[in-house]
DNA sequence: CACCAAGGAGACAGACCTGTCTACCTTGCG
DNA sequence: CGCAAGGTAGACAGGTCTGTCTCCTTGGTG
């Protein structure tokens, strides 16, 4: 019962999302998609017409996903803005501790495709500045000095940490990366 | 006249590591090697067994290179032990500010190869543990108070600033990672 | 000189990848 | 009913890649 109530596009959408992820785009084939999705290759290039624009609506997808998911995870960290500003370390704290995490995947899009020009790579710089101009929002409200540099601090901090839980395997970047903002948001 | 003193395994080496900093590792076969360092396939295969081989000694001879170079241009950048450390951020800029700079090799091999037993990461975590060390020793001569926790803190200074600079193209995150070191050995 | 190891040049096998194409099946609707 | 649209299944073309193999040249040494 409940014979597939999302469509094909959907399916196949979700599934590429995955095994990117999991696997990095370059190892994914377009085969492997259609395989684990049960779906027919004609139709997945009825719905994409090339993997380049595959890939494109995969990292929009889950630019989109994974915005609502962080923003609204940051919102139950408390109610003061700093609480929820250093909040946003305990968040991806526990998202690197996660047996499934393999990286930001945002970062992994940019360094596995090289041509700086892939659409992919838009979607993680507009990924990034959506972060910073919350993270502004945040700051302001907290009464920080300069937002702005201290919202590219800020950048630095959480890609740091996620290097760290990527390379090291150690979701505990994100603690010393909450003790330096800590430092940073008192100096100001 | 002095035709090629290096011989051929040293030639394909430097070669192999311009390429696959330039275009990516995975974006580089055998034959665009073996055709830009001017040798036969014969001959790569009788010094390196597989392309697997190939880039993990290549990455250890960019390893050495680079953490020469970096100590070695910091020295130059004050007596203290302070200005050293702020100064690592000073020679950091000029390197993302120069045209040839593609990214961190050693991020750029983790994230593009995504078997996480490659050989190559390896290397990558030997660079981020000795750039720890360097930073460990430093900060005990600045006196700074936990240089442990400050040499990891460190580490995402130097990791974010070099995403700054690939993902955005911009070498001033090391301006911004200069100022929240300074913050930082301030507070300690 | 004779010999042999190292290298140059490149064909080739086998695997894999993207994207096209044919052939058939199901379903909703005028 | 008839039929168009969207789906399944999979063969296939054309390309790329790694790694092997054969044949030829050259320079150094006993």
């Amino acid at each position: 019962m409940t014979p597939d109530p999302i469509g094909p596009r959907q399916k196949i959408l979700e599934t590429a999302s995955e095994l990117f992820y999991q696997k990095g785009i370059q190892h994914v084939g377009i085969n492997e998609v259609i395989a684990t999705s049960g779906v027919a290759k004609r139709t997945l290039y009825r719905w994409f017409p090339s993997k380049d624009q595959l890939i494109e609506e995969v990292m929009k997808h889950r630019a989109v996903q994974w915005l609502h998911w962080f923003e609204s995870a940051v919102e139950d960290q408390g109610k003061s803005a700093k609480d929820r500003l250093l909040g946003t370390f305990d968040v991806l704290q526990r998202w690197y501790a996660d047996p499934k995490f393999r990286g930001c995947p945002f970062i992994n899009a940019v360094l596995e495709i090289a041509d700086a020009n892939h659409p992919a790579h838009h979607v993680s710089m507009d990924v990034r500045e959506s972060i910073r101009q919350y993270v502004i929002k945040l700051a302001t409200e907290a009464g920080v000095g300069d937002p702005d540099a201290f919202s590219r601090q800020y950048l630095l901090l959480i890609g740091g940490a996620s290097l760290v839980a990527t390379i090291e395997g150690n979701p505990n970047g994100a603690e010393y990366a909450r003790r330096a903002l800590s430092t940073l948001i008192d100096a100001s």
